[in-house]
RNA sequence: GCGGGUGUAAUUCAGUGGUAGAAUGCCAGCUUCCCAAGCUGGACGUCGGGGGUUCGAAUCCCCCCACCCGCUCCA
């Protein structure tokens, strides 16, 4: 890494990945899952200060989220629960979701030049392959059955072939291996008709490719002692879909009424292909997802209100400036399912990885009522997982509409706006931007997290171990620790405890001195100033609750 | 999955075939009335793992694993 990181906008600038992750290692915030056996790829375990600081990430949201949502564009409190679906459902729901059939690409790899390829996506690459078009101008619509056609692509071998198409056989050496198939491609190139599903050539050196090959993208197991695909099962690559297949059970049991919200945190797992750049690509990572049901009619209001306070959340927690940005999407990055809708966005965060570029931190997506529909059909239940809306079916009636137009228009497949976040990819973003370097202090680098996401909010110090001072400060400490993550330490010299504490974030230290054995008041410094207040004893409690809020 | 690089203490790194080291951190004690001060003592190593060559391997060879970079992928 090292030198990518150097060349990076001023609010990155001295933050280099390496001397974080090893902060991580070194202070207990992150570390390589298994890692006595060699470590496994694409897995991480948080130590005692990330989880402190995952947690408080969660908790915000669930707080920020669920039990006190911003309110709705009417200015009403909006209805929103909570859900704790299993990791591991009925199979049938994955291929509800599409995520058995149209997620497992076959994917095909080139035996000369070595490229990953999707096989549904060959043949579109052939069409546009420079050395598909440059034969076919050889071979000058000539019909495969004129000898000449032969004699050309052998000439056009050992010219622009050679350059262009390295990996094709008969460019290779083989002058006798031309294939008929090749040409017959050529042929059909201005017309574009398909003679072979996956012509086995690759679009970028013309090279064999290996026959198309699943790959896994869901993790499996069995259900059950017997180990056959009866049992087959997989472990969940979203949340969402435990919300969706509970979204009758929780209409029914809790009186919620569209627009309501669905909100759950939980692991999810793909099997990556390539977990990169330390947690951010894990095969193990843990989302917070929210499905919000609308009337359909009003998607376009529902879906600015969360791209908008979903990214308003995300710079109330510390992630401000410059690094964080909201990106609408363009149409032709849509995922399938919200091709219709009212658009999707990402929040993205400026990783010190990924810059200039950013990076998915959360999505907001209008569904549209595609999930649903999708569970309607697979399971069965058709018009029975329809919402009932009795709201409108009163406004109807009190508008005059006719009783069969109200039946028609009252039950209907809500639409979904989906807010869906990482939550690693949350604390890997605060990591990075807590982060900051400063050779004018001890510690010579410091975690400037925001108090409510600090994994230590203060530390509790007498200011020598000696003359009463440790008795005050120890009182103080067990007075603090049941309503807040603090830490007493009384070894070594002052400086080292603030410096220690400088590492690991917290935002405040209180220091019991001799002045404070006469006045009752301790000194409170703060990390990103490094100055220091006094303040009444008693009044300790009410100063930590108020810098570092709730929860 | 491909190519390149890296892997030695908690961290950063030195150590090119002959007794595994340094700095920082960590722990204990002394000292210390505000920013990793000082002094004394201490603990911590499968040298990424396994196999091979050798009288002898951190060092040479083979296989594997992990991390970083590039490609590819990313519903």
């Amino acid at each position: 890494m090292g030198e990518s990181n150097k060349a990076t906008t001023p609010s990155n600038a001295g933050k280099s990945m390496d001397a974080i992750v090893a902060l991580c290692k070194r202070r207990g915030f992150i570390f390589q899952s298994s890692e006595i056996y060699g470590g496994i790829n694409g897995f991480w375990d948080y130590g005692p200060l990330g989880v402190e600081l995952k947690r408080n990430l969660k908790d915000a949201w669930w707080h920020d989220v669920v039990r006190c949502p911003p309110d709705g564009p009417d200015g009403q409190p909006i209805d929103m629960v909570g859900l704790d679906s299993s990791i591991i459902m009925n199979p049938k729901v994955w291929v509800a979701s599409g995520h058995v059939g149209g997620f497992n690409d076959p994917m095909q790899t080139c035996h000369q030049c070595k490229k990953l390829l999707r096989a549904d996506h060959v043949l579109d690459l052939l069409w546009e392959s420079k050395w598909l078009m440059s034969l076919a101008e050889y071979l000058d619509g000539l019909t495969n059955t004129d000898p000449e056609a032969q004699e050309r692509a052998q000439s056009w071998a050992k010219k622009e072939g050679k350059k262009l198409a390295p990996g094709l056989a008969f460019v290779r050496g083989d002058a006798k291996a031309i294939s008929l198939l090749i040409i017959e491609l050529a042929l059909c190139l201005p017309s574009r008709n398909k003679l072979h599903p996956n012509p086995p050539f690759c679009p970028y050196c013309g090279g064999d490719l290996t026959e198309p090959r699943q790959f896994n993208l869901m993790f499996e197991s069995h259900a059950g002692p017997i180990k056959d695909d009866d049992n087959k099962v997989y472990l969940r690559p979203e949340t969402a879909q435990g919300i969706f297949c509970n979204f009758r059970n929780v209409v029914d049991t809790s009186r919620v009424k569209v627009p309501f919200g669905i909100a759950q945190v939980g692991k999810a797992f793909r099997n990556e292909v390539t977990p990169r750049n330390f947690t951010f690509r894990s095969r193990e990572f843990e989302q917070m997802e929210i499905e919000f049901f609308i009337n359909p009619d009003s998607a376009k209001q529902w879906y600015a209100y969360w791209r908008d306070s979903r990214y308003a959340w995300w710079q109330s927690i510390g992630l401000a400036g410059e690094n964080l940005i909201l990106r609408e999407h363009d149409k032709d990055e849509l995922a399938h399912y919200a091709k219709d809708g009212a658009g999707t966005s990402d929040i993205e965060y400026k990783f010190p990885f990924t810059a200039p570029g950013f990076g998915e931190l959360e999505g907001v997506a209008h569904r549209t009522d595609f999930d649903l529909r999708q569970h309607a059909q697979h399971s069965g239940l058709r018009d029975k997982l329809k919402y009932f809306d009795q709201d409108l079916q009163v406004q109807l009636q009190s508008q005059g509409v006719s009783k069969e137009e109200i039946a028609k228009r009252s039950k209907y497949f809500p639409h979904v706006i989906e807010p869906s976040a990482g939550a690693d990819r949350g604390a890997l973003a605060l990591l990075c931007e807590a982060y900051t370097p400063d050779d004018t202090r001890p510690s010579k680098v410091y975690m400037r997290f925001h108090p409510r996401m600090a994994p230590i909010k203060a530390g509790v110090f007498p200011l020598v171990n000696k003359d009463g001072m440790p008795e005050v400060a120890r009182k103080l400490y067990r007075e603090l620790r049941g309503r807040f993550a603090v830490q007493y330490d009384a070894k070594q010299s002052i400086g080292k405890r603030y410096a220690r504490m400088d590492e690991a974030g917290a935002p405040y230290c209180f220091t019991i001195d001799g002045q404070t054995l006469t006045d009752q008041t301790v000194t409170v410094r703060h990390r990103d100033t490094q100055q220091q207040e006094r303040v009444s004893i008693d009044r300790v409690p009410a100063f930590l609750a108020e810098k570092v809020g709730s929860p």
